[in-house]
DNA sequence: CTCCCAAAATTGGGCTACCCAGTATACTTG
DNA sequence: CAAGTATACTGGGTAGCCCAATTTTGGGAG
């Protein structure tokens, strides 16, 4: 029964996301939810709502922005997840930060295609993992430093494929940024990691050699096992030159 | 009218949350969508699914999973934000990049409530602003060198609010990350001033002269606009000294 | 047998209308 | 006026639709 009831709604949605001309189709239509999130985020840019603020209702902001609450709670979703906001059943919504980033914006910086981009996150990644190699150094206790070992030793029995996925890899640098001590640091670094290695493997060939992966990843633990601050960020340093050197060489 | 269509799921889902038992509630209870991303983490971590690929319809996952449709589209709008996941209407949703993170752990990290927090937040900004004020003297064109110099000499005609809110420094620090034209270092650096300031003017008293701010930034600007990186890193480095300071003078 | 195009099935986007269990709030009542 | 108890409200979740963009499929026509 009441098979029609939808038809309006649609018809209003439609016209909300900018009518029907074809242009080639703009590659990607905007997302209900993202418009919303940029509501969201002009309410708070313009000081109508400051942190610590309850939000009006779903049932209010759906009336006044004309949409469903399932598109309402998507994007509030979104920005949940990011700890910007918070809802508490029964008790409604709050903002817990300032910052509301910009849909598209945020999913544009994510995607890494280009060697340039792998370029600069590389240089992002030996600014924060040098420094986390002098602190791991300083601070890492027995348990932390073994993690760091553990990779290593793994190196030397691997399979081609294991390496190709790059877990060892990352394991090692993980490992260091954990023993960093600053969990905000690490937080950084295995992001930047995460993006560096999700392309590193797709777009460029691999180098089935790992015996200089070892060769420079072993003075790093050698350093911070003892405990030296300096000689760990010098070999983490001479490191990045190294993978910057075979990145180069990989050109085109 | 069909009034207790929704009982039985309801049932279902209240057991799949954990049951009734009254712990002096865990303090937040777990979303649905949140165990739906972990579902999904765990489909991309145990390798049955990999970068590039397609999901199954929200239909066939919605059934194995025993949820609604719009919880698994909350879980997956969550992620589209983030880049992680493409969605093509009428084509199917395809996996952008391998790292699915923790809903809670990504939502912990965000709020910045002691001062611990603070100092490692600080550390981490010190590593990588250093580093971009060294980028920024070989880089920076004359534009960015002048929207280097503009919070500087507004804080010469500035009222005590605008100080608390931050912007100035604000737009001073992240002008100069721009000016590093490493676009990955920047959003770094503008990710963790957010951090940085949504609390550092909440939980601790601003000081109320600026004087010493300005006696701060302005070696850094006169390097940069020399072109001279070492002391640009020097001047930055020593600025920080100045933050964490008086971030200590106000203690407890 | 191959290629191309139209019809049908599929898929995500979106909406309405519910029910449920906590949370606030208002209204009693002692 | 304080304490307790109904009541209204709020977010969490579900079901079942409709629509438009995509794929897939099934026929012909060459």
């Amino acid at each position: 029964m009441a098979k029609k009831a939808a038809t309006t709604g649609r018809k209003r949605a439609a016209q909300a996301r900018g009518g029907a001309e074809p242009a080639f189709t703009p590659v990607r239509s905007v997302r209900l939810y993202e418009s919303i999130i940029e509501q969201i985020a002009e309410l708070v840019h313009s000081g109508q709502l400051i942190t610590g603020d309850r939000f009006p209702t779903e049932r209010a902001l759906q009336e006044k922005w004309r949409v469903s609450r399932p598109v309402l709670r998507e994007a509030f979703r979104a920005l949940e997840m990011q700890g910007i906001v918070e809802s508490r059943p029964g008790g409604g919504r709050y903002l817990r930060a300032g910052r509301i980033p910009h849909p598209a914006e945020l999913r544009g910086l994510r995607l890494v295609d280009d060697k340039e981009t792998l370029l600069y996150i590389l240089e992002a990644r030996q600014t924060v993992e040098v420094k986390a190699a002098g602190l791991a150094a300083a601070n890492a206790s027995r348990a932390q430093l073994a993690a760091i070992g553990r990779p290593l030793r793994m190196l030397e029995t691997m399979t081609p494929e294991a390496y190709r996925r790059g877990d060892v890899n990352h394991d090692f640098h993980a490992a260091i940024a954990r023993a960093s001590g600053n969990p905000v640091l690490e937080q950084v670094i295995v992001d930047l990691l995460g993006r560096f290695h999700e392309t590193e493997f797709k777009d460029l060939p691999a180098s089935d050699d790992w015996t200089g992966l070892q060769a420079e990843h072993q003075p790093v633990y050698d350093a911070i096992a003892a405990g030296d601050s300096g000689a760990s960020e010098n070999a983490m340093a001479a490191h990045f030159k190294g993978i910057r050197k075979s990145l180069e060489g990989k050109s085109r």
